[in-house]
DNA sequence: TGGTTAATATACCATTTGGTATGATAACTA
DNA sequence: TAGTTATCATACCAAATGGTATATTAACCA
């Protein structure tokens, strides 16, 4: 009858659910275990303290959904270029006013903590580096089959369009009007293309 | 011997600070107090609560330093692109690290209280509908002088500028390494040129 | 000058918080 | 099956928090 992974996974839904909602600072140890059917016993038992569940936030919840919204979809695309803009507007696309109204977790997290506690620090911080790395691989990987200009730096677009999936998110949270996230939509899509040329035919084959 | 003004300035000012360090969840009013020389009951005489306080930080505080920052420095420069260039660069190169490891106040503020507090989020969504409608006005000035090209969008420009200034201060809050600020500067210096032109002559006189 | 009000200090409180001590129960193992 | 351990529950606590009640002092005004 008991489940441990289940009992720690529930646990860490429910607490990356409230914090997210309303911060982890506003957010009570009582507050995350009153989520679930558990008691704040198994909590302890888990985490040995709340700022440990932050880091779990952080090494598995964060990095998992930067991953799974943002990098992993990017496979399907042959032009990586053309695929970072699509994913942009499907994420418009299906993100819930909700969530719209709640910004980027990730950013939420990092705003709040990054400069009180060295250990959050290192942990959002690694997973924005993934997040920039394994974008600039696609962007590497797009200019060499001529899809980019080859003056373009790909670390430094890559840094680019981080910024910008996570800034829109930040200031559509701020004016909570979503037809702002289309208009920065529009301006990183004129971006990309400005430094985007038609892929000239390979000597392969 | 008594200065009202100076009193209530102070315990603005020290409040800033302390919230800017730590995050306004995490400052105490006991904290606040403790950074000048008055005690509580000098600080609910002029702030009947908190929140009150955080209320006129975003009125006041937050508002002058856009104003301050951003946009009255754009008045002295002939083409308002370059100005917002120029300006960019100069608030990259005054600002101290330990303030780079803190972000934009207006930002992490927003981020943490806007979703959680309806009056916040009024609060510092007026901030930034200010400071972005301002960068417009610049722009469309720009626009009419021919420093920009005829088809680009004032609105979604400042909206996009803005956002990025706002967007870098929090991936360098982020990432610890100020080198990223430049790379980010570059990439908008960049876009801000791919949609200027020269200006051509113009009919007056 | 006397009294009224504004400005600031001091002492106190109810509530909430993260965390602990300990108890109970399920599961696994020898 | 007995015992050990991992899993979860319950009851409790010291500290900190926002806020209040009240005292004190300076300033202004009639």
């Amino acid at each position: 009858m008991r489940d441990p992974e289940r009992t720690r996974a529930s646990i860490l839904g429910a607490a990356f659910d409230e914090i997210y909602h309303r911060g982890f600072h506003d957010t009570s140890v009582n507050e995350i275990v009153g989520k679930t059917t558990l008691t704040k016993g198994a909590f302890f038992h888990y985490f040995s303290t709340k700022n440990d569940l932050g880091y779990a936030i952080a090494d598995e919840v964060l990095k998992e959904m930067v991953l799974e919204r943002w990098i992993r979809p990017l496979a399907a695309y042959k032009n990586p270029v053309q695929g970072i803009i699509s994913r942009f507007r499907k994420i418009i696309e299906s993100t819930p006013d909700e969530h719209m109204a709640l910004g980027c977790p990730l950013n939420n997290l990092t705003q709040e903590m990054s400069s009180v506690d060295p250990v959050f620090r290192e942990k959002l911080r690694a997973v924005m580096q993934l997040w920039i790395s394994e974008t600039e691989k696609y962007l590497t990987k797009a200019r060499e089959q001529g899809y980019l200009k080859p003056d373009v730096n790909p670390r430094q677009v890559a840094e680019f369009v981080v910024m910008v999936e996570e800034g829109a998110f930040a200031m559509v949270k701020n004016l909570r009007d979503k037809k702002v996230y289309w208009s920065l939509y529009g301006s990183l899509k004129g971006y990309l293309e400005s430094i985007s040329q038609k892929p000239t035919e390979q000597l392969s084959a």
